[in-house]
DNA sequence: TATTGTTATACTCTATAACTATA
DNA sequence: TATAGTTATAGAGTATAACAATA
């Protein structure tokens, strides 16, 4: 078995970093009356228009529980349920253009709200910021 | 207003790393049937006997919420309410031995899963990311 | 009267199992 | 028979509002 690698600190503060951003994203979620489920849907929604299996996939859901998440946020008129031209037991997710448009405006109060938190770190720095994190996503 | 300073591509990267740690912590809990406000909450009751109310502002959470939360964790044993001496209306929480001890277990597995994030990270890059991260966390 | 915590109620999110319709 | 999706049911987590006991 290997020894460990990396200082507890280092991965404290990574773990710091990762709450810190969470809370970005559930608050501006939460003050659009989205929850972070939905808010993770509507990313990969932006550029797919998956079936109901593939979403779950994406997601890590049972089917059953997106069933309820697509109604909700249906109901909403958010996303729609889109029949398959081939299979007609297959619905595909398609975003509405409220969807789209909720879903820019969240995705931009987000960036906002995390490029505030880099406002103390010097152009260099960020970039070699983002060359060590390169590095651990591999 | 104050012009963007990061680039998106380093936002995306720090949320990257930020779902693999949460989806790390998720796994692991999930793996013990704890939530992820339950590890939050042994967290902090690791080194803290709080109120009711403290350890809910803590969280985040309302007090009904955290009552429910303490309520499941006490019926497994791994918390437990204790009255407070001067205020009979008062409880503090106090973990288990049980509690310390699966607490224990689920930090340890925890490191160990984010340690091998860092595996492809060289030690002095190790050491500039403690620095930059504790400028980002002010 | 104000505060501490619980209870009642409602909604979201999640899973398992049973079901319907189609392949 | 197998697959795509929904529905039924159950439980965790969350909030708001009403409540009980104590300060």
């Amino acid at each position: 078995m290997s020894r460990t690698n990396a200082s507890p600190e280092i991965i404290d503060q990574l773990f710091q970093v990762s709450f810190a951003l969470h809370a970005i994203l559930g608050t501006i979620a939460a003050a659009h009356e989205l929850s972070l489920i939905q808010v993770r849907m509507f990313g990969i929604l932006r550029d797919r228009q998956p079936l109901m299996q593939e979403l779950a996939a994406f997601l890590g859901l049972e089917k059953s529980s997106l069933s309820g998440l697509v109604d909700r946020a249906e109901a909403r008129g958010l996303v729609e349920r889109v029949p398959h031209d081939q299979d007609a037991r297959a619905m595909t997710i398609r975003m509405t253009a409220a969807g789209k448009k909720l879903s820019r405006v969240v995705e931009q109060e987000v960036y906002a709200k995390a490029d505030a938190l880099l406002a103390h770190v010097t152009k260099p720095d960020q970039h070699r910021l983002g060359e060590i994190l390169a590095l651990v996503l591999r």
